[in-house]
DNA sequence: GACGATCAAATTGTATACGATCTTTTGCAC
DNA sequence: GTGCAAAAGATCGTATACAATTTGATCGTC
């Protein structure tokens, strides 16, 4: 589904960086990485059988789309967001989301609601299954029914900073979430294309602050960062 | 003003590229680099004494900015946004900047407003003056009102996309750009103050959108790019 | 003289090498 | 045993070198 705009910029990204750095972002995005995961760029480098130049031109990339944190003469982290952090980009999600929403309504065809149903489709069937790859397919389309919205709206830039604001979302989720259901709101989804598809622009984008809200909601944004290093054994 | 934000992220950027990144930014944003120049590796490397290494990770996040586009084996060139591209950064604008001001001003101190002031003033100074240098100061200072907008609100994330889309903006001005006042809108950033100044949020929205509608308008955006091709001479 | 193929020049793509900086450990003194 | 200092190790920062691709020119042929 974001074929179309990847292609669109395809021949004017080096071949090999782009790669790895997409490999790296699906990683995190599906949570296979871990946030504070150390990425040393020899490893990198070997892991994808490419020099370290590579390993670093895809680390930095990442870390331009605030995925890794790459820390002078120490290394590349996978993003740590702090929860101040974490409230700044559901912030900024609150403030796009509506009207990427409005945007998106405005240019939606017929053949756009279905895909968006059977991307819903696809997710609750996902939702039943039981597994990790199961879980990780679940989370990667939990993502794209947002981005879905944003590459109906047919605003390139909007699409990547949401492309940009869901990875990261991610990793919030993965660092402060609570609940198991990981995509608690999917029913919501359905939700939303439903007031899209009858019209009600309002109360769509009302269901997607709900939305957004309630994702936000399940988060534990308190500073548990390196209480390790003497609380940890002082209780 | 930005370097507050910049200062937080200091030691996690390398010390070189950054540099040369920034001076090739700036001088793109107040249009002494016009779309379209080859910025060449080498060539960029030797202006800045430095290798190719430094010079291509500089261009390569320039590029990620939207602010040079690289094609794979020919080059690095200062973007050329197509008129396409030039409707969806404003139309990026007008989404975003009406909730940054909200923001902004749910967030407003005394200070900020005295320094907002100053920058205005700063502003009406620069374009009264002649000559180059002083447009150029003139195009930042204006560009720099809606950037401390967005830093105001406090949301980094929010304010570094504002720093994207006010940087491409300078773009598509000095190509689509008709009139020879560069910042017709200066009043209206004035206007803008006191209308947060009286908390007449919904009024100051109103404002900052005409204000947007108002650069925008001042764009010739047809397409005078490569139609040389075929229909450059079959009328 | 025009068209096409082959070759040379320039530019980017990638790898490797060396130097600088930070972390960690080790050893010594107290 | 504790604390500090110095050295060893690891990792990044930058430069240089070589390979691949593209562009432009030259030469030959029709």
């Amino acid at each position: 589904m974001k074929s179309a705009a990847k292609a669109m910029q395809e021949d004017t990204a080096e071949t090999g960086a782009q790669q790895i750095r997409d490999a790296i972002r699906e990683a995190i995005v599906e949570r296979r990485l871990s946030p504070g995961t150390k990425l040393s760029e020899s490893d990198v480098g070997n892991l994808f059988n490419v020099s370290r130049t590579l390993a670093r031109a895809a680390l930095q990339a990442l870390s331009y789309e605030g995925l890794v944190s790459v820390e002078k003469n120490r290394g590349a982290f996978v993003a740590y967001p702090s929860p101040e952090e974490a409230r700044q980009i559901f912030a900024a999600r609150r403030l796009v989301e509506p009207g990427i929403l409005r945007e998106a309504a405005a240019h939606i065809t017929p053949a756009d609601i279905k895909q968006l149903k059977q991307l819903l489709l696809e997710e609750g069937r996902l939702m039943s299954e039981r597994g990790q790859t199961a879980r990780r397919a679940e989370i990667k389309a939990s993502g794209d029914f947002h981005l879905m919205l944003a590459e109906i709206s047919g605003n390139a830039i909007m699409q990547r900073f949401m492309e940009e604001l869901v990875a990261r979302s991610s990793l919030v989720i993965a660092l402060y979430g609570q609940s198991t259901a990981s995509s608690c709101g999917h029913s919501e989804h359905g939700d939303i294309i439903a007031a899209i598809e009858s019209k009600e622009l309002d109360r769509a984008c009302q269901l997607m602050l709900h939305h957004i809200a309630h994702i936000e909601a399940d988060l534990d944004l308190r500073e548990r960062k390196s209480l390790g290093l003497k609380e940890a054994f002082e209780l």
